[in-house]
DNA sequence: GCCGTTTTCGGCCCGACTGTTTTCAGTCG
């Protein structure tokens, strides 16, 4: 992430609710709301960037530049000011509200002077709104709903929670009689890092039993919509899920659909109209005549727009299209890619499970190299000594190719101090097989010192993967404020890779981060960083996110044949 | 406001559901 671009996004994107809220430029606000999109998702600082550069990303124009360059210039910018002098804050607050749009919201301001979420609360209980157009009694009740909603759950969830939860409902469909296809679609397939609703997708003749099944399940809390063609339901926990089902001739087509992303569809969709065809959820068609020419397989339908079938984790409208219509599109990394983990724990450390059953498991994936890396001495909840680290060692080394000749690496997860030091001296280090180093603490040091610290270890010699480099937790914490332009040109020139960390709640570096990253040239390890059996399997939700930042096999070290990766972390030094 | 192999004007993705209407506007994804 970018901060300075985030901060741009914010800006255009309240603007584009203002817009919306004040009514009447329906294109000018969605030209925003596009603009703010490109902008949070360019990989590379706006704020450096003049009118002509910053009109080089699409859906930017002469216009949104000027006001780019002007908020740098002047930290606001004129006209966002103006709309904002006519409504006050708390309206666009309103529109949070689920089922209160720009409208609704506006006519609330008009007519009944309310301008926060609370005055509106109280509105409605003081039967205030029955008497505006449009508002009828389940108006009311909605809105009081949906308050109450913002204010429990606040929003997203992690992708691992949702993916075991769209699994279990996939299941239980698929089981029904009738049922040719089921999988879910939206965010989790594209396997964005947090996932705002689930979308569940089923190829079937009949609709009503699959409707009629996900109300009835025991999971789900409460109905949000019930009809022939889509079904929404909020489970007990909170999660929302939306389910549509398609005759089975239009399953391609349908999953196409509802896999997104929403920028994504536009531009295929713009591509069939230029062909003079139609995209819907139910096919591809002829605009003229109606005729269907394709629908049955997501394949069929990229093919027919003259598009290869584009992963689902592209899908963002990131240059996607374009690569695919120049067939460049990245053959991007997969989970059998992978063979090896270079960043696990066990017992001996904060692990669960003891070194010898970490390693049958991960045999067990049919791993061919497999690396332990204990905390180091400075995490000193950890309690390592220079005796523990030297014994694991001996044991690694007596199981080394003992189980379906998967070899392993005794490495390290050294602590990045305040000055960028590491636990060891180099002699002690250069018992190692490879070092992982990560911040696990100082995380306020400011922007300059956690550069230059973060640099200073990519410099070590023996430093071979930076692990979770932002540090970051999500819904808990930020990322540290770094200059990751630097660290990342550090880690390309010194041969340190970035970690791909798989924790669900660390996707650390997330998608964004490594498309940058990947723009300086440096490589990637996409580690689990396990601390238990079960955790080696968070491996997919790495592969996903590094998939999302359009990392191919090349890219990531621990796809490489052994021989090639122990050249890589001999780094530069002799011998 | 953006954009361009229908190119400097006139388009801009498209459909489902809800609630309030009595044929449709608003919201959502």
């Amino acid at each position: 992430m970018v901060r300075p671009n985030e901060e741009v996004e914010a800006l255009l994107q309240e603007y584009a609710d203002l817009i919306a809220i004040t009514g009447g430029e329906a294109f000018k606000a969605r030209a925003y709301e596009k603009a703010a999109r490109a902008i949070g998702g360019y990989p590379a600082d706006v704020s450096h960037l003049d009118v002509a550069g910053l009109k080089e990303i699409p859906g930017v124009g002469k216009s949104i530049a000027e006001k780019v360059v002007e908020y740098f210039h002047t930290g606001h910018v004129t006209v966002v000011e103006e709309r904002r002098a006519r409504i006050p804050a708390g309206v666009r607050q309103l529109i949070t509200i689920p089922t209160l749009g720009p409208r609704k919201a506006m006519a609330l301001y008009q007519d009944l002077h309310i301008s926060s979420v609370g005055e509106l609360a109280d509105a409605v209980k003081a039967e205030k709104l029955r008497d505006l157009k449009g508002f009828g009694r389940k108006t009311e009740e909605n809105i009081l709903h949906g308050i109450a909603l913002m204010q429990q759950a606040g929003g997203r969830i992690l992708m691992s929670t949702a993916m075991e939860a769209a699994e279990d409902i996939v299941a239980e469909l698929s089981r029904i009689t009738g049922c040719e296809h089921c999988a879910y679609g939206g965010s989790l397939r594209r396997m964005k890092e947090t996932i705002g609703d689930i979308d569940i997708l089923v190829a079937a003749r009949r609709s009503a039993p699959f409707m009629d099944a996900l109300t009835e399940l025991p999971s789900t809390g409460e109905v949000i919509a019930h009809g022939e063609k889509k079904t929404s339901i909020r489970t007990v926990k909170g999660v929302q899920v939306d389910l549509r089902v398609v005759r089975p001739d239009a399953w391609g087509a349908g999953m196409q659909y509802f896999t997104g992303s929403q920028a994504h569809n536009i531009r295929t969709r713009t591509i069939a109209v230029r062909l003079g065809l139609k995209l819907s959820e139910y096919g591809l068609f002829e605009t003229e005549s109606g005729k269907r020419v394709a629908s049955r397989s997501e394949d069929e339908v990229y093919a027919r727009l003259g598009l290869p079938l584009i992963p689902p984790t592209l899908r963002e409208d990131r240059g996607e299209i374009e690569a695919g219509l120049r067939g460049e599109l990245p053959e991007v990394v997969t989970e059998r890619d992978i063979r090896g983990d270079l960043h696990t724990h066990t017992d001996l450390t904060d692990g669960l499970t003891s070194l010898e059953e970490m390693v049958a498991a991960a045999a067990e994936r049919g791993y061919a190299y497999y690396a332990v890396t204990d905390h180091a001495p400075n995490l000193y909840m950890q309690r390592m000594t220079d005796d523990k680290i030297r014994a694991q060692r001996e044991q690694v080394r007596s199981l080394d190719g003992e189980h379906h000749g998967m070899r392993l690496l005794h490495g390290t997860e050294l602590n990045i101090g305040p000055e960028g030091e590491v636990d060891w001296p180099d002699e002690f280090l250069r018992g190692f097989d490879l070092c992982v180093a990560a911040v696990h603490s100082h995380f306020n040091v400011g922007r300059k010192a956690m550069t230059h610290r973060l640099v200073h270890a990519c410099e070590n010699p023996h430093v071979n993967i930076i692990g979770h480099p932002t540090t970051r937790l999500l819904g808990k914490r930020p990322g540290i404020d770094a200059d990751l332009d630097e660290v990342f040109a550090a880690c390309a020139r010194t041969g340190t890779a970035l970690e791909v960390n798989a924790q669900p709640d660390r996707l650390d570096l997330g998608d964004e981060d490594i498309l940058l990253a990947r723009s300086h040239g440096a490589k990637f390890a996409i580690d689990t960083d396990a601390h238990s059996i079960p955790q080696l399997a968070f491996l997919r939700y790495g592969v996903g996110t590094a998939q999302r930042g359009w990392l191919t096999p090349d890219d990531v070290i621990n796809t490489w044949p052994l021989r090639r990766l122990r050249r890589f972390l001999r780094k530069d030094r002799a011998g």
